[in-house]
Formats: C-alpha cells, structure tokens, sequence
DNA sequence: ACAAAAGTGTTTTAGGTACACCCATGC
DNA sequence: GCATGGGTGTACCTAAAACACTTTTGT
C-alpha cells in the first residue's frame, strides 16, 4: 500500500493519484448501545476530519475506498456502500489542510495539491466495533470511535457527508438487511432491536420486531446464552445469506 | 455556455474542466406507452452514447449535469438525481472516442485528454417528453428518443449504466414520488397507471393503484376530460406538492 | 345492445400495533 | 417472592389484493 496519508513521505505532486477525485469513508460502529464513527484527529490543530484517501491511477475507486477502509480499521470483509459524491465549489477550503501540514512542520506552497478544490466520492461503512483496530494515517495522530449522539465540529463539510450518510443508513437499513455488519457474529434479539432504535431514533415495539425478523428468513437460531443476567437467558442468532 | 462538446472548436487540453471527471446523463422521457431514453449518434461512427459533459473548475457537479441537460433538451425545470459513480479503471477504452474523433477530421494525439481515464458521476433525469426540445452536441449529428425494451448497443459501459439507472428509478418511484414528472402538466389516472406498469414492468391493479395514488393526498382532481373515446370520461389530475 | 374504460364498493388477506401471558434466572 | 428480560399468543386495526358492480361514452 503507497497511499501518501500512509507512506512516510508526502507526495509532493499527487503523482500516481487521480486528480481533483477524494474519496471520504463514514465508517459506522455500535458498542454500548451508542452509535459511532471513526474519526481522525489531527496534530496540533485540534482538526477533526473522516478518513479518506486518493484513488491510484490504476485502481479502481471502490477498490480505493476498501484500501482506506483496511488501512484504517485493519478489516477487509466490510459493508461498504457509496451514497453520494459531494462537489460543490464552496466546499472547496485550503485552510484547514494547510493548517495541517504546516503543524506537521511542512513548507506549503500555495499550489500545492492537497490545497486544490476536489470532488469527493462519499462511502458509509459498517464494521464489527470488536473486530476493527484504529489506525491513524501519517498526518494524524489519532484515530478513534466518537459517538454520533455527541459529535464534535468536524472539518470542512464533513458534518454534512455524515448527516447524508446517517440519513442514507436509515432508509438502507430496511431495505437491504445491513444492520447486521455492525454487530459480532452471533447476537441476541435484543442487541438487534437496540442497534435499529439507536439508528432509526425510535422505540420499537419487541414482540413485533421479533415476529418481524424472524419472519424475514435470515436469522439461525443457535443455543441459548446464558449471560447470568436476571432473566431467562435469550436465544444467540447468526445472520445467514439465502443466496 | 462554454462546453467543449457545445463549441465550435474542441479543446485540445481540456483547459476548465476537473480533470478525469466526467457527467453521463441517463435522461428519461414516456411516449406512447414506451420508457424512452435520450441517446447522441455520433458522426459516421454508428456510436451511441449517454448524453455527457465535463465540470467546469468553478462549477458545482449537480449545475453541470443540469447544464448537460439544458444543452440537450432544452428544459431547465427538470428532475434530476445522481444515483451512482462508475470508476472502475476496466471501463477506459479509448478506441470509441478516438474513432469519433477521426471520423470528425480531427488529428488524433495519444495523450488527447478525451482519451484518457474518467471517472463518470451519473445522474438520471426525468423529463415530460412534449417539452423536450433533443439537441446533438457538436461531436454528434443527432440526438433522439430510443426506447428502453430494445435499446441498441451503447458505446463502452453505457448499457450498463442505463440499466443501474432503471434500477434506481424504480426503487425510487414509490419512495420519492417523482413518477409524475415523466407526464405532461394534467394526466389522467389510467396514463399514470401505464406509466408505472411501464416503468415496474408488471401489470397493477386498477382499483387499487386508484385508490393508494388518492390515497397520497398529492393529486389535485381536475375537471373530466372528453377525449371522445367509447367510454367514460376520466378526470384530469394535476400533481401538487405539499410544501 | 354492446364493448370499452372509468369510478367506486365489497370481501378477503396480510402485516403491523398493542397488549397480555408465561418462562427462566438472580437477588 | 419478585423484578427483569425473553419468548410467544391473541385481539385489533389498517392497508393491500382481488373481485364485483355501476357509469358514461361511441359504435
């Protein structure tokens, strides 16, 4: 993997890379009933950016969004999807990058082309929160999971790719059955339930979203788990594909 | 309007225009009882491709695919949404533009911009066929309506495109309600019934399908409308939005 | 009179909501 | 025993599907 986020050296040109073209990951996580996204922090500028990356010359895009994905959370069997491609000019802003070089202790030049305006193609992923490692590229130092309940400011326009994101999520969810890339292998009924209210924003009703997955024909009932909780223990399910 | 598909003289660099980006348009009319699509023949090539465009690098990409859309149908007021990017590097043949261009007279360089790898940023359109006004860019000599159940080959992926379009149109259909902008101002309920068999490429049932687009609260009846046909006369309905 | 398309009514079915009941477990 | 969470059963309501009936027009 070369990207220049990665590499030790800064790609002074953008050589090998399609110009102008970005591609920017939401990158969806669930853990203690909180919703979460993974974000860059970077060095000594307090900046908040989503990971995102450049598309290799020979390289296909979705292929580029799986490498920024891998590089960042160390996972390469993700739900990834595309959901929109942000390229409005006013989105177009130097400052926060160049704020960001130069604490890295870089000489900008006022051409440089991580200053240029680019087109981003936005991706939402969703990944098994257990199973993801953070890993932060080689101008931030920090990658974490931040709750989407309590976002802090992010860069540029990425509040709104995450908004767009959270919005595409919820209508996906019901129409492609992807809720279970967030959770780990085998899960409880509950879990599931609590993962779909914390996405949708709302309460539902248990006894109809049971009947209601159950009746769908994609779940394996497996053992029962006994979690020594003060109840009757539930049942464990696993997501199985009818193809 | 500066495109270079619209002037006289074609850019030899590609000057203005967001590199390696561009606009395919899969722009939708209803005619006949048929699902048409708007297609450029380009000269003494036999090729047929989506209508197409650059990104001016002071121009929003939504303005620019409505600029592609203004330049071919003339129409300005026209529903419009992206719906997906193709990037894979497997669709660079330069071989299709090459020929255009020859078959234009012109000096083909290998390193002609027009040669080299897009990225495309699709969007598709939906138009009131009476309205529109086709009009070929200067690359093409004509530009007209073919209809979606026998298309004929298009030009690199473009067949593929059209179909990821239908695809989403008609998971949008009932979704977002944007049937109507196929049809002229006033329809009746069998020409919007016809429209979404059409569309969905299955037969509804006509009291129902009555009754849930009433149900909607969208439709303004209007007076009846005699069109002189052996039978009674339908009402005239009129989409109004309900903002 | 009849066919054709339009508008409306009726019955049946399916899915969802709401609520109730019982089960298993730890305290 | 009791609170807690889990699984299932039942009544109810709404929306869709399927079918029937009536209306209006031209031939």
């Amino acid at each position: 993997m070369n990207s220049p986020l990665r590499s030790k050296k800064i790609d002074q040109t953008g050589t090998g890379y399609l110009p102008g073209l970005a591609i920017d990951c939401v990158i969806f996580g669930f853990h203690e009933q909180q919703l979460k996204i993974l974000l860059l922090e970077y060095q000594n500028t307090n900046l908040l950016a989503l990971p995102a990356g450049f598309i290799q010359e020979e390289e296909n895009i979705n292929d580029a969004a799986r490498r920024v994905l891998a590089e960042r959370t160390g996972l390469t069997d993700i739900y990834l999807d595309q959901f929109y491609v942000f390229g409005d000019q006013s989105r177009h802003d130097p400052a926060p990058m160049r704020a960001i070089m130069e604490a890295k202790g870089m000489a900008v030049d006022d051409n440089h082309w991580l200053l240029r305006r680019f087109v981003s193609v936005s991706y939402y992923a969703l990944v098994d929160f257990t199973r993801a490692v953070p890993n932060p590229d080689v101008l931030s130092d920090s990658c974490d999971w931040y709750d989407l309940a309590s976002l802090p400011t992010l860069m540029l326009d990425h509040q709104h790719i995450v908004q767009k994101a959270l919005e595409t999520l919820r209508t996906d969810l019901d129409r492609k059955l992807i809720g279970f890339n967030l959770l780990a292998e085998t899960f409880t009924m509950g879990e599931l339930q609590r993962l779909y209210e914390t996405i949708l924003g709302q309460e539902l009703h248990r006894s109809g979203f049971q009947r209601k997955m159950l009746s769908l024909g994609i779940l394996e009932r497996l053992e029962k788990q006994y979690n020594g909780g003060a109840h009757k223990a539930p049942y464990a399910y696993r997501f199985v594909s009818d193809k």
